[in-house]
DNA sequence: GTACAACCTCAAGCTAACTTGAGGTCAAGA
DNA sequence: TCTTGACCTCAAGTTAGCTTGAGGTTGTAC
């Protein structure tokens, strides 16, 4: 490292666990800013480890990487982000996941219901959530089921 | 339709609410079986509207489709399947989803830690499932953090 | 017996999130 | 100065899960 305070790409993959290629891509769709040294080199500050980190922890909780960068765009690009910064984006993930499991337990207890009478029927369970399907994005099932009340009684 | 106990493409469609090439594709895997008309054309039994069913139900729950197929495949191909193969089906996937709430709790609860601090470090938080990580095939991160004890001090 | 919607088979395209490879440059130590 | 590992760009490849399009056939209703 020539500037002790600068870390190169490779640093920041060890500190990281990413992979160089991984950063390179994050740096090209912005979730993380680098600096170039002279000879045209990535150099990222310290704080590019807690941006990433959070990208990391983001994923697993399953956000898309366009719902990362949005929540790391809150943070301030002049000045290095606070306690206070992180806090608030810990407070709103916090939210999603808290909801996320909220739905996945209103699916599991639908899936009880299920379980008893062996039917697996959709009409009856609703074991899926139609406005998430709908508000999906690209490949997919593109619309919802009507009724099919009849469908299931004699399969 | 010719035969009243076979379903076309199209209506399994419109009981399922997935797209004809969905289903073309999803025989293709061989999540669904289909015999042939005399010029050529599917026709479905109306258990495969069960089998579509729980297909798009495993989906919301986080299954790949490899892994709906290991459990369709455990429906017997011969018989129609009874109340009890689905009942043992809904059965297993209750233990996922229930292992899944348990671990997005877990983050929860973790993150609950990290919103007092402002910290967000992995190393003092463990917001991340490393086995998780490992396990992922495919795209993305290869390798898991060591030590990094001292990379959240001064950013 | 003919119209025409619905069906068929490929092959190629698409998004997400990266990786891999080719061909070339930078930087730090001996 | 030279070596060599680390870094650079850009293009193309990869997996999952489908969709879209081209070019052609089926089946049913009139």
């Amino acid at each position: 490292m020539t500037d002790p305070v600068l870390l190169t790409i490779g640093d920041l993959a060890r500190r990281t666990g990413l992979s160089v290629s991984a950063i390179r891509f994050y740096d090209s769709r912005g979730l993380v800013a680098a600096v170039r040294s002279s000879g045209g080199q990535r150099r990222f500050e310290r704080s590019a480890i807690r941006r990433l980190s959070f990208a990391l922890i983001a994923q697993q909780m399953g956000l898309t990487l366009t719902e990362i960068e949005a929540e790391l765009s809150s943070l301030p690009l002049s000045r290095t982000p606070t306690r206070e910064d992180w806090q608030a984006i810990s407070g709103r993930m916090r939210e999603r996941l808290q909801a996320r499991i909220v739905r996945m337990e209103q699916m599991r207890d639908r899936l009880d219901g299920c379980i008893g009478c062996g039917c697996l029927s959709l009409d009856r369970c609703a074991l899926y959530n139609p406005g998430d399907r709908a508000a999906r994005a690209g490949p997919g099932p593109r619309f919802l089921m009507g009724d099919r009340a009849a469908d299931f009684e004699a399969d």
